[in-house]
DNA sequence: TACCTTATGATTGTTTTTATACATAAATTC
DNA sequence: GAATTTATGTATAAAAACAATCATAAGGTA
């Protein structure tokens, strides 16, 4: 047995452990012990192997509750990296990612995205190699792959699915694709959920029941229920910006139908208005610039697709009751312009159980930023899991540091007194 | 040690066992297993206690899977029995179930829910301990009680919310009350949410995304994902009754407000309808009355209600993406008059993906009973539930049959050769 | 009927996990 | 600064759970 070249045999249950550090569930030793209902010496057990493989750390700080502080578990960002692309109508926002996730270097390409699927994903996985070199990380080191898609997508069969915008990407194998170059899971999501998936684990991790609303240039929504995306039975869940109103002059929408919330509400409708009133405006971008040298005109009418954006909200809250809304997307930038029309709405309308607790707010995160962020959480998430854990432990199996214990016993940590 | 007067102590882990039977994620000892992560010896040596002490059968029926059938094992139906009550607006529903649940014995009684809660509470404890004593059973075996109300329900802190038509109740605690009567566990869930519960765990058990439309006097919806009763943040998911809609001469609801779905589509707003045209009818079950004798005014009524219902369902399944819908409540024994104008309505208007897979079905239970099946639904599964089981194994325990193991092994089953 | 397959029962020694104890560490409170 | 509280490290005997094995049971299939 020399110990410079073995590779460490982790022991079975160790896994388990580390998907728990990992999603949070559990931050100290002792709480290890209560959440994976195991005593604290097995938890040290498993944790050593944790530690000489390099999986798991000791964070600096320290919360006391009275007593000795916990030693703070976390996992090592460093063991592995993500690969995140936000697929858009004209362009391309890739990254690679430490586990944590942090964007450690990202690219922005143009590229139509009715250029067809072998076309856009060949260009991604350049981008990607490139990437990986830019940063000195090898594709070994890749946990997994997440793309964010401007469509409804089949989570479980990772497909794009309907004649949107994306022109013969239907039902194409995204996944089938991707792993004849990339030896690495491939997750494909809806671009709102993962934008709602950042949002909720930076911000509001602890909320049961959250909506994330995303108003751009198009309109659509996510759901988390208990810390998971909801996506219903096909994926298609949150598809807020076809639910049609009627009125007098219903307006046309790109989908085909009238009246729907995006055709009122969205930033190309918007844009739409605008034009006929002698601007120049063809995005959510550009009815957010008039907004900030305060064009009256485009005020109003971002006012008034608040509202009509409040009207849908009102109805998903009747639906799904959730605790706290949080409205994104670029027109989300108007801020109290458009919050308002929601609150205003929701309110009125929404039963008062439903409304006394509910927050309202404004995201907080970069759209771009948060999408790339979520794709990457998802990736983490996923391989992180309990059910695939041991997988991801086998991949990224090291070589046994010569005495890791030892040395970690005898300088502790480094501390700054 | 005399084992005749002996009280069994269940060791640690079998509660969890009972729990994976009682949940249906094991119907075999092999199954339990694999469902519980444990070995099969471990699995016969908790299983033991659980049969000697009278809280697991052996069911007669095997389903042979090429070899050797397994034996189905189930919890014993009858070691205990449930409380069960549906508060309507004019009469309570009662009845004392077993634990699979069936009615065991039930009553109606005439009683305003405006008469306030302790009134009505009293009458319920009365009716209860008189439904025991039908059947022979004491208020021990109770393994607790499940309360219907019609209105928003808190279901954790077990209050009805909302000055509603229940005049006294909003904030009352009925949890404190009731258990000053009865020593046992006290659920209160809104009406809809039971019938949805009864109805998914009777005949759709394997759905995931699970949606329930309540078409009554008033309109409400329940979901279910997961398995479990989604009730947003506050219990008041759902409430599909008041969302409204646009529209000229938009009708006065009983809530309040202009154009709500209950006011176009409730049997409330159809026998008002009625009425305008000279008929009789004051609810639900005299619209569908003159539905079963053809009154061509009465069937147009209910088409035109299975439109508007047609189009909040579009709505709703926009936002959650349901792999079945199942339309219960007086109302949907009008059938396909209901139903064919909620399927238009859906078809047109959600995204394909939603619809492709889609189910739209009637209700199979009758609407009363399977509130009350539901209600003993709810407190099963709450007892049962792994976090709870230990206690309620506690509350069971009795005295040893001596030699159980014995007895057992000698005349393993009653079968029928 | 003989054979195959799967489920279960019973027993064994081995391995894993736990409880317990005592010592140490690092914060707060008095 | 001492006492208190909480978290952790280390060690050991006791308990629990396991895998492996053989035997039996009960269905289907050739």
């Amino acid at each position: 047995m020399d110990d410079s070249s073995e590779y460490l045999a982790l022991p079975p249950g160790s896994g388990a452990i580390l998907s728990l550090i990992a999603s949070g569930a559990g931050q100290s030793r002792a709480s290890l012990a209560q959440a994976a209902g195991l005593s604290r010496s097995t938890i040290a057990e498993r944790l050593a192997p944790l530690f000489a493989a390099g999986f798991v750390e000791e964070g600096a700080e320290a919360l006391s509750s009275g007593g000795r502080p916990a030693r703070i578990l976390r996992l090592n960002k460093n063991f592995g990296v993500t690969l995140a692309a936000d697929v858009g109508e004209s362009h391309i926002h890739l990254a690679v990612t430490d586990l944590e996730p942090n964007i450690l270097v990202e690219n922005v390409v143009s590229l139509d995205v009715r250029s067809g699927p072998e076309t856009i994903l060949a260009r991604i996985v350049d981008e990607f190699c490139d990437l990986l070199d830019r940063v000195g990380r090898t594709k070994r080191e890749v946990l997994g792959i997440g793309l964010g898609m401007p469509a409804p997508v089949d989570y479980e069969a990772a497909r794009v699915f309907g004649p949107s915008v994306m022109l013969g990407w239907d039902d194409f194998d995204i996944r089938g694709w991707m792993r004849a170059h990339f030896e690495a899971h491939v997750l494909v999501e809806n671009d709102v959920n993962l934008m709602t998936l950042s949002e909720f684990r930076r911000f509001w991790p602890d909320v049961g029941q959250f909506l994330f609303i995303k108003a751009g240039t198009g309109i659509g929504s996510g759901i988390i229920t208990d810390g998971r995306i909801y996506r219903g039975a096909q994926g298609a869940a949150g598809d807020i910006g076809h639910i049609q109103f009627a009125s007098d002059n219903a307006p046309l929408c790109r989908c085909g139908k009238l009246g729907c919330v995006e055709a009122r509400a969205g930033g190309w409708a918007l844009a739409r208005d605008l034009r006929a009133q002698g601007f120049t405006a063809h995005n959510a971008r550009d009815i957010i610039n008039l907004v900030r040298i305060n064009q009256p005109e485009a005020i109003q009418l971002v006012r008034a697709a608040g509202r009509v954006l409040g009207e849908v909200t009102a109805d998903v809250v009747s639906v799904l009751n959730p605790a706290v809304i949080v409205i994104g997307g670029v027109l989300s930038e108007a801020e109290e312009h458009l919050l308002s029309g929601v609150r205003e709405l929701v309110y009125q309308r929404s039963l008062p159980l439903a409304t006394r607790k509910l927050q309202i707010a404004a995201a907080r995160s970069n759209p771009s930023v948060g999408l790339l962020l979520g794709a990457a959480q998802l990736v983490i998430e996923s391989q992180m899991a309990p059910a695939t854990i041991d997988r991801t432990i086998a991949r990224y199996r090291r070589p046994a540091i010569p005495r890791p214990l030892e040395s970690l016993t005898d300088s502790p940590r480094s501390r700054s007194d």
